[in-house]
DNA sequence: AATAGAACGATATACTATACCGCACCTATG
DNA sequence: CATAGGTGCGGTATAGTATATCGTTCTATT
């Protein structure tokens, strides 16, 4: 089976892991007419700076301390904007937020949730994808959007308890 | 691959339904040691009168107005009761409420949920299990609990729309 | 400079969920 | 019988998540 998976729950060079998705996702945004103002850049920073879900009052508390928006709507609108682009997710399970660390436009991962560290990894699943596709249509269901969040322990906190 | 679904999208005897769910929640109760107390069972026959989620305040002014309980927790103590025990799912993406309507104690199944009629069916695959637990395993990844829900169109309003 | 659309600030409100306290009831046990 | 522990429930209060709306400002383009 052709799986991949972001490197959240190993060892990484994380400024290169921010660097590069930020360089990719502005990249993005001046090829498809997109603004990445201020308040969303910031935003996908924050979301970012762990490979973490925060959830949408943690993100308007640091946008507080920056002087960038102060409001709810503030940090709803740019996340909106991130989700709705493709360079951030909505964890469902936690109603928080994720970066996306994965170069593909408008695509659907699973997401691995660890309760030890709470570090969240995406993962493209070629297998997954047929698997929903034939459980879908064996009862004759156009598939439009997926979720999957599958909670556990990740390798470390798997070994530590 | 080894699906079976609800009968959710399909023209079915619901009265059957309702009472069989209902009578099989009573056994495991019983047999349990739980208790099926008047709000429990009121809250489980709402959820299952039809096969749609319901989101807790609708739960609650359904309630007020059998005088079975007036504030948010008289509905979330059922629903923690119901959804702890097996006899009703959360649907995340929709922060609403299923009754469950498959025999088999602590699962976790796929919801595929119809965005035309809000139906929502419950599809046990053991393709989709094994494929999360492929997908998991691949990065050494627990798997504890599992969120899948599938949106989309049911059979009759895709050809609908 | 004029204009249209996008983004934003601000207020208000809606929707979802839980913490906590005290009472009533049951029943197990001394 | 007394009482202690457990469970469920009513009620108050509050926490946490999200959106509607309106008017202004910014930006890209004409």
């Amino acid at each position: 089976m052709n799986t991949s998976e972001t490197p959240s729950f190993e060892r990484h060079d994380h400024e290169r892991c921010i660097h590069s998705t930020v360089g990719r996702v502005a990249a993005a945004c001046a090829e498809r007419g997109l603004q990445l103002t201020p308040v969303r850049k910031r935003v996908l920073e924050l979301l970012l700076d762990q490979h973490k879900a925060l959830g949408a009052y943690e993100l308007l508390d640091a946008l507080r301390a920056d002087g960038l928006g102060s409001q709810p709507p503030a940090v709803y609108r740019a996340l909106e904007f991130l989700v709705g682009n493709g360079f951030a997710h909505k964890i469902e399970r936690l109603n928080a937020f994720v970066a996306c660390c994965i170069d593909e436009t408008q695509h659907s991962p699973a997401f691995l949730i660890c309760r030890g560290c709470n570090a969240i990894a995406e993962a493209e699943s070629d297998g997954l994808k047929t698997a929903i596709e034939d459980t879908a249509s064996a009862c004759g269901f156009v598939v439009e959007q997926r979720v999957v969040e599958i909670e556990g322990l990740c390798p470390q906190c798997a070994i530590a308890q």
